[in-house]
DNA sequence: TTGTACGCGTTATCAC
DNA sequence: GTGATAACGCGTACAA
C-alpha cells in the first residue's frame, strides 16, 4: 500500500501545492509577450517566427528554467518516448549488461527506459506489463520471460515487444542465442575431456532458456554411450548453485563434471567446492553459461558459454526504436551464436 | 538524431495511426451506458455508485481491456508515480545492487523507475536530470554525482532528490557511508600488516567519493611515520585498475601494498598481477572498496570495505517515497558505517 | 446517485 | 508571421 493514500485528502492537496510548479508554456508566452502558439513554434522549430520574437522567447525560456512537459506533450502526440525494460534481476550481471545495452541504445534514439525486476515471477511480469501499458511505453524489451506466448500476446495487445534470450515463435521481434546448442557444446566439452558422469544444475522451472539448456545437455549425453547424466534443480543464483553442489558432493558417487545452468550458479559451485575441500578442476571439471565478466576473474577461471549480453540488449533496443520509427527493412530477429570460452575450470591435469 | 524525425510528416502520421488505440474512459462509459464520471468513480473507488451500475462498468472495462491512462491522469493529478534513478553505470555490480534496492522499494510504494547511466560524465547527468524533469518524475535518486552542489540545486529547482554515496551538505536527503573513514581503515589495515610503501589507485577525477577515499588514504599515511604513499589515477573500472597496476609493477620500486579505490579496479589489479607473475598476497597485499559479491569469489578473495549497496538504494528510495507522501518524522539522512572485511588478499605469510 | 463542464500543458488546425 | 481554439484522457467541483 502506498502510505500517501492513507492521508486525509486535504493534506495531500496541501502538500502537492508545496511542490514548486514548473514554468509552463503559458508562463513563457506571457513573459515573452507572445501567444503559446508562437512559443510552441520556437520549441519545435516549425512554422515561421520572426527573428526578434524568436530571441525574446528563447530568453523567456531561459529565465523561467522552462522545460517542456513531456506528459502533456505525450498526451497529444500519443508518443511518450519511453521504453519498458523487464528483466528478472538487474543485480545479476548478465541482465545488468543487457540493461546497459538497452539503455545506451534507447538514449541514442531519444527514448528513456523504465526498468522492472520480476525475479522470474510470472505474476510480476504481467503486473509490470500492465503498469507499463498504463504509462504508455511505446515498446517493451522483455528479457527471459517464461510466460505463455498466447497470454503474453493477448496482454501486450499490439504493444511492440522484443523478446530477449528466448527463442521466438509467435513473436516476430526477438534477440536470442540458441541455448540448446550452447548447452550441447558445453556438455560435449565435458565429455571430450573425459567426464563420464556429468551433473547439470538447471535454472528455474519454466524458464525457457533453462529448459533449452537442459534439452541440449541431454542431447549431448544421448550421443555418447557410457556417459551418465543427472539434473539438479537450481535458480540461476549463487545460492542455488551452492546448495546444488553441496547436495551433489555429499552423495555417494560425485560427478566428474558439472555443467551449471549459468555462471552465477557455477560460482556458487566453486565456493561449495572450496568449503568441502574439493578441487576444481583436479577433482571435478566445471562449465558455466553466460560468460559474465566475473567468469574470467574467479578462481579457477571459468570455462563458459559466451552470450554477449550487452550486444543483445543493444540490438533489442535498436529493433524497437527502428520499428517505432517505421523504418522498413529492419531485421526483426537476430540470433547470436553461442561459443565456448575455455578457461582453467576444465583444465585436464 | 532520432531517425524518425527525418521521416516525412505524413508518413509519421500514417504509422502512428497503425498503433492500436487503447480503450479510453469514454469508450468504457459508452459501453456501459453511463457517463465518464461514473466510470472514473468506480476506477478510483470514490463517490457513490449504484451496485448494478458498478457491475456494468467493471464488465465494460474487462471487455475493452481498459487500462487507465497514467499520462492523462498524471497531467491532472500532477503526480506521475515515477522516480528517476541516475547511476554512473548499472553494469557495475555496486551500482546494480543500488539500482535493485531503489527499484524494489519504489515498486512497493507504487512508483516506477526511470533509469539512466552517466558513465560519471557530468554533462550526461545534467542532460538526464532535465530529461527526467520534463517527464515529471516526482523525485530523483542520484548516485555518485560529482556535480557542483549549487549547480545541482539550481538545476533540480525544487525537485526532491536523494543523494547516494556522497556526503551531504546542501542536500538534506542523503544516504552515504563515510568514504574517508573507509579509506582510512583500509589503508591502516595495510600499514598494520607491515606495508611501508603503499599505492592508492584512485577513482575518476571530481568524483566526491573517490576524492574522500584519497583523503582518507593520506590521513592514514600521515599518522604513521616511515610509511610512504603514492597515488595513481584510475576510473573505477577493471581496465583502469589493470592499467594502473601494470604501470606500478613496471616501476623501479613496486609497493608492498595497494589500496584500490574500488573492487572492480582491484580485480583488474589481480589480473595484471597474474599476468606479470606477481603473487598476491605473498608479494603485494591488496585492499579494495565496496565489497561487491565478486570480492568473495575472486582469487585471492579480496579484503575490502563493506558498503551495503542494496540497503543504501532501498533506503534512498524509501526516503523519497516517504517525503513525497508527506510523512513527517522521516529520517532524511542515513549514514552507513564502513567496515572492513578481511580476506586472503591481505594474508600475512 | 449521476451527469456536465472545466482544467491540466501541449500540439495542430485554422483564421487573421 | 502570429494568435485563438480544439483536441488528447482523465479528475473533480458543481449542478441536477
Amino acid at each position: 500500500m502506498r502510505a500517501r493514500l492513507s492521508l486525509p485528502r486535504c493534506l495531500v492537496k496541501e502538500i502537492r501545492f508545496k511542490v514548486e510548479r514548473m514554468a509552463t508554456i503559458k508562463d513563457v508566452a506571457r513573459q515573452a509577450g507572445v501567444s503559446v502558439t508562437t512559443v510552441s513554434r520556437v520549441i519545435n522549430d516549425n512554422g515561421y517566427v520572426a527573428k526578434d520574437v524568436h530571441q525574446r522567447v528563447i530568453e523567456a525560456m531561459k529565465d523561467l528554467h522552462y522545460q517542456p512537459n513531456a506528459i502533456a506533450r505525450g498526451l497529444v502526440s500519443r508518443r511518450t518516448e519511453t521504453l519498458g525494460l523487464i528483466v528478472p534481476d538487474v543485480a545479476n550481471p548478465f541482465f545488468a549488461d543487457i540493461a546497459r545495452g538497452v539503455e545506451d541504445e534507447a538514449i541514442e534514439n531519444g527514448f528513456t527506459v523504465i526498468l522492472c525486476n520480476t525475479d522470474w515471477k510470472l505474476e510480476r511480469e504481467q503486473k509490470y506489463i500492465n503498469l507499463m501499458r498504463g504509462k504508455w511505453v511505446e515498446g517493451i524489451v522483455l528479457v527471459g520471460s517464461r510466460g505463455d506466448e498466447k497470454d503474453l500476446a493477448r496482454q501486450l495487445d499490439g504493444l511492440p515487444v522484443v523478446m530477449v534470450d528466448r527463442k521466438p515463435s509467435a513473436f516476430r521481434n526477438a534477440v536470442w542465442s540458441d541455448n540448446e546448442v550452447g548447452a550441447y557444446v558445453a556438455t560435449k566439452h565435458l565429455v571430450d575431456i573425459g567426464c563420464s558422469r556429468i551433473a547439470h544444475i538447471s535454472g528455474p522451472e519454466d524458464s525457457p532458456s533453462a529448459e533449452a539448456r537442459k534439452v541440449g545437455f541431454f542431447r549431448a549425453l544421448e550421443e555418447h554411450a557410457g556417459v551418465y547424466g543427472t539434473v539438479l534443480p537450481g535458480d540461476f543464483r549463487y545460492s542455488g548453485g551452492f546448495a546444488a553442489a553441496e547436495h551433489l558432493f555429499s552423495r555417494g558417487v560425485p560427478p566428474e563434471g558439472i555443467f551449471s545452468g549459468n555462471d552465477m550458479m557455477a560460482v556458487g559451485v566453486i565456493q561449495a567446492a572450496n568449503r568441502l575441500g574439493i578441487r576444481i578442476p583436479e577433482d571435478i571439471k566445471l562449465v558455466g553459461y553466460d560468460n559474465i565478466a566475473m567468469a574470467e576473474y574467479v578462481f579457477p577461471s571459468l570455462t563458459t558459454i559466451e552470450q554477449r549480453a550487452y550486444e543483445m540488449g543493444r540490438e533489442a533496443s535498436h529493433i524497437l526504436a527502428a520499428q517505432l520509427a517505421g523504418e522498413g527493412g529492419v531485421e526483426n530477429e537476430r540470433e547470436y551464436e553461442p561459443t565456448i570460452i575455455v578457461r582453467h575450470s576444465t583444465d585436464v591435469s
